[in-house]
RNA sequence: GUGGGUGUAGCUCAAUGGCAGAGCGCCGCUCUGUGGAAGCGGAUGUUGUGGGUUCGAUCCCCAUCACCCACCCCA
């Protein structure tokens, strides 16, 4: 039986197994950023498609953001990305708030592109910024911030690493090079792409865009020089953080990180698997205007994403993801025959009124089918209430994972069944 | 928006221009007061949709839709 309604191109449905690893993902980033001392907070869903004509950089917009009208006829976007929504409401408060601020956020994000492997249209994101501080030590604090998240999660630096880099270094180097100003944005896609093309091609596209071949040849030096970083007082202030922050391992420099995003000023950092594998897990930078666009004073900030989509297969490709635990708290009261059902109930209420989490077996129904039913809920505490226990005021209670059981008086049932779900191993 | 691939049972997939298959899962029984194992038995299909070629199409051709992958962009 096929449903003739399909979900919309692009979603995800959350079976409970997948609701597990998404609400344990969020508590992961919840301990993170709650441990640097950040606070939860929220923008709306919906915006006005203006709000993100100003920085988000044209293709975000005009290609990529779900637009509708209301029914007023106004023209309202599903929320493509986070960062507008925090400025403006940093520039509402702007001066009641108390500075650095410190807040991330988790929540939906759609953006309207073809699926494809760690892309989805329908997808959530943890944002995090600190705001109104312009030091590198607190650029430092967010790399740390993303290299402690991979560490709680039990991602090694073998396996993924944070790159970093510096547009104001690129630029100055570009300058010295001899190449002006205003072909600095296209020096920076041509960068940005070096990786995913083969050398022949990235060579053509830069004398496309008006390159010499010396000034190719200056460029991929440049590109190469692992030590650039040493150029920039920033960085080395930066490395420095990182090393007495315990994270050096998760960080490396790299030259030919730029990213996409216009309004970074400062550094840019991205984590990446370190095979290459899929795109960019996360990332983020240091950002100098993005109050002043909104109609606020100036005011710095630095900050990075990271979305679930790709932040999940990484996991699970590692195989970091929990397992599914099911209802492995929770009891289950069988239902014997029709004439004991009523004492089922009044036992299974009778154990959530001491808080313990308890299912009733809906219907009469043989034992083997109601066993069979915990088994697969990963249920792993079942009590009986049979004829037999019924005459004596007595349960039976089943500890599945040990297959051994005691008949307790029912009034006692509660205190056992506690005692049994503490420690599993005890019966 | 561009390019490529795939659509067959609930799932994963096989097969053949001539009766539509397997594994897993599901249901039942062995087992009317005890789950995971085992054995036995059982159900399930307009072969994505529409058209064409053919005596005959699940197979070949065309169209269409859906999904996947890559590019673009980005989390």
């Amino acid at each position: 039986m096929k449903p003739t309604i399909q979900a919309v191109k692009g979603t995800r449905e959350f079976y409970p197994e997948n609701m597990e690893n998404r609400q344990w993902l969020y508590g992961q980033i919840r301990k993170v950023s709650e441990l640097f001392g950040y606070q939860e907070w929220d923008g709306p869903f919906l915006e006005k498609i203006d709000l993100y004509a100003a920085k988000s950089g044209e293709e975000l917009v005009k290609e990529q953001a779900f637009v509708f009208s209301d029914r007023g006829g106004d023209s309202v976007t599903l929320r493509p990305e986070l960062t507008p929504s925090l400025a403006r409401m940093v520039a509402q408060k702007q001066n009641e708030l108390v500075y650095p601020l410190r807040w991330w956020s988790f929540g939906p994000f759609w953006r309207y592109e073809r699926p494809q492997k760690g892309r989805t249209r329908e997808f959530f994101q943890w944002n995090i910024d600190q705001i109104g501080v312009n030091s590198p030590e607190a650029d430092a604090e967010l790399v740390a911030i993303c290299a402690s998240f991979l560490k709680s999660v039990e991602i090694s630096p073998e396996q993924v690493l944070i790159s970093i880099n510096h547009r104001k270094l690129m630029e100055q180097e570009l300058i010295a090079l001899g190449i002006e100003k205003e072909k600095h944005k296209t020096i920076f896609r041509l960068i940005d792409r070096r990786d995913k093309m083969h050398a022949d091609e990235w060579n053509a596209y830069g004398v496309e865009n008006g390159l010499s071949l010396n000034d190719l040849e200056n460029l991929k030096t440049l590109l190469d020089d692992k030590e650039l970083w040493k150029k920039s007082e920033e960085l080395v202030r930066i490395f420095n953080a990182l090393e007495k922050m315990g994270v050096k391992e998760y960080v490396r420099y790299d030259p030919s990180i730029i990213r996409g995003l216009d309004y970074y000023t400062g550094i840019v950092f991205e984590a990446w698997d370190v095979t290459g594998d899929g795109r960019a897990i996360l990332g983020g930078g240091h950002y100098d205007n993005l109050v002043s666009d909104v109609g606020g004073d100036p005011l710095p900030g630095v900050g990075f994403a990271m979305g679930d989509v790709m932040a999940t297969l990484l996991l699970q490709k590692f195989g970091k993801l929990p397992e599914s635990v099911n209802l492995a708290d929770t009891a289950l009261v069988t239902v014997f025959d029709d004439s004991l059902i009523g004492s089922s109930l009044n036992l299974a209420s009778q154990l959530r009124n001491e808080g313990i989490k308890t299912v009733c077996y809906p219907e009469a129904a043989k034992l083997q089918k109601q066993l069979k039913f915990a088994d697969r809920m990963g249920i792993q505490v079942v009590l009986v209430l049979g004829p037999d226990e019924a005459q004596n005021g007595q349960v039976t209670i089943k500890n599945l994972k040990t297959r051994n059981q005691i008949q307790v008086k029912i009034s006692e049932a509660a205190a056992s069944v506690k005692e049994l779900l503490a420690n599993p191993q005890g019966l």
